[in-house]
DNA sequence: CCAGACGATGCAAGCGCTTACATTTGCGTC
DNA sequence: GACGCAAATGTAAGCGCTTGCATCGTCTGG
């Protein structure tokens, strides 16, 4: 009787009105569309007629509530304003689509505060699983997560000290191998311009790797200026313009990302500074933009693709209730561009 | 009763236990979260505090279904992979919040019955509303809004031919405009770089646009190669090496978008081209990678924040019942960097 | 020819919330 | 001190769907 007034016309029509089209149960309908081999071809033909008569479509609040599950996962990243997350998103989303599962995504503007929003608002949306980039976020994030015992995995993050599952890579590492190479082309005098590294265990990481091999190399941490900043690649500029006015003046700036590194390649070109021959910059990511700025980056190569497919894999087994391996860390490794060289004759 | 049991301990509260909590009816404890000064005081404080000591979390299904409104928009943009759509998609975002609103975002991948289904979902999702960007797409799509009675608006494209709500520039005009700089500098030979023109009014009218103008300037349509590829740096960077082995060779290339635009500098680099000496390349859209090629792009500025602002405005006043004013076009002008120079001497 | 089994379908009880309507309470008035 | 009104709260009817259980044929084997 729900839209048996639906002579209106322009009224939703609901499970009932495509039951009393096909002259059957609402039940039956329900069966068509989620279990279809549990009803005889007949009625399903007929059923199936009805839905498309009349345009019919689930209401999804309504499935949920009965069914107490939806088909979505969920994913928060820091930040969709420039590329870094996307094709690892891109692959997630791929994969989940092959197993009829709705991709949700929220950003966190790298803010662990909103990113613990960002999962009050997933969950009361009925995600059945999430994907969280990297390990810090706040205690009440883990805590509502494990009372409300939602299936989640880290990914972009490979962290041995870090229990909890993920898939990804060891920052740290890497950027230990990247600079070593720096090292190994004679710079002594190097900069960093760091993301911001509170709430972001990436950029500290990447931040703590590199220090820590100049240190190898002997090099102090005091002797080496660090620039911390938001993403983005006017901050990228800025930092580089200041960070090239210390004395002395670094050979060689390591950034936390392509994005700064883009940025600063930009500021060099601005003061006439050639790259790699006055100063060399290195990048980390290797998103798209890596290989279109002048000089094309060398930086760091991330398994985009391998870890979005990957993580959706584990969500998937763990929301089936599958106990999947241990984390996975997947490999990045430095890629050369022309934007690393020898350090400049004095 | 619902979750008497809950003493099973890991069970999600609901409005129930909030209630038996605070003492008060499941009713109370809505009003107090939807509409709080309808509820006294001290009543609102103690079931507040049964909320956080609960970590109670409304349902999102349920209070869909009985209200029959979520407080969330959807948006369907065609790409996600390059921050064509970020900008403004973040101010839309912005502007939605401000209002507590959800966004919800999905992609088509320029794909009309991929977008289709995805304003089915988004529907069925409960989206009070939608952002869509340009005007082509399905009969299907536009009836289904219709019949469900959605409210919407189109962005990115503002065409007086059209009747339905918009925001945006006008596509044509703006390409117009650039094509006649480029004349203006003395090209004649000039080649197109275009986005796939099918189910894309953008990449149309951007395309007609400049043909349109070079015809005003006496160069016939067939004289002017246009290549026709998906928005990819690599994409347009293959399209430009193709271009350019044509006789007699363009001195000029109009990029569909700053992606292509990219991507044809990178080859003009590889090739050994100097660009603008050798080779003119302009772009659109002004996204934010115009500015850190080398050189920086001649481009069209779109007044991407104001228009995702804009759009969000409309949307909102539309779910309210209210009737906006009518099409609000917004202005795109020539953006002058260094990718555009006169003809290079014979 | 009938008991038993099984596949197809219907019945109806919720899922957790909102909200119209009914009820109670607390005040100010005369 | 009784009355009326408004504010605060409770009652209960759904919202559209899924699903456990009951029912009904139909088919099979003895």
């Amino acid at each position: 009787m729900s839209s048996a007034q639906s002579e209106n016309g322009s009224q939703v029509p609901t499970l009932e009105d495509v039951a009393a089209r096909a002259g059957v149960s609402t039940a039956t309908v329900s069966r068509c569309l989620n279990t279809p081999d549990r009803v005889s071809t007949l009625t399903r033909d007929r059923v199936m007629a009805a839905v498309r008569e009349l345009g019919y479509a689930p209401n999804f609040g309504a499935r949920a509530l009965a069914a107490k599950r939806t088909n979505t996962f969920g994913a928060i990243i820091p930040t969709m304003e420039n590329a870094i997350f996307a094709r690892g998103l891109q692959a997630f989303q791929e994969e989940l689509g092959k197993h009829g599962i709705t991709l949700l995504v929220a950003s966190s503007s790298y803010s662990p505060e909103l990113e613990e929003e960002q999962i009050r608002a997933l969950i009361a949306r009925g995600a059945d699983a999430l994907l969280l980039i990297g390990h810090d976020r706040t205690d009440k994030s883990y805590a509502l997560l494990q009372q409300r015992n939602i299936p989640h995995v880290v990914a972009w993050a490979f962290d041995p000290s870090q229990s909890r599952l993920s898939i990804g890579f060891d920052n740290n590492k890497a950027m230990r191998a990247l600079t070593r190479e720096v090292l190994n082309l004679g710079h002594r005098s190097i900069a960093i311009i760091s993301g911001l590294r509170e709430g972001n265990d990436r950029a500290r990481e990447r931040a703590r790797g590199a220090l820590q091999e100049m240190a190898t190399a002997g090099i102090p941490e005091t002797d080496v200026p660090v620039i911390e900043t938001h993403y983005g690649i006017s901050n990228g500029a800025d930092a580089f313009r200041k960070i090239m006015q210390d004395t002395p003046r670094p050979t060689a700036v390591l950034c936390g990302n392509d994005v700064l590194a883009a940025g600063a390649l930009s500021s060099a070109r601005q003061m006439g500074l050639r790259v790699p021959e006055d100063v060399s910059i290195t990048g980390f990511d290797d998103i798209e933009i890596a290989d279109i700025v002048t000089p094309p980056l060398t930086t760091v190569h991330v398994p985009h693709r391998e870890m979005g497919r990957g993580a959706a894999r584990l969500l998937l087994a763990l929301s089936r209730g599958e106990i999947p391996g241990p984390s996975i860390e997947l490999d990045a490794k430095v890629k050369w561009g022309e934007s690393l060289g020898p350090v400049p004759e004095a």
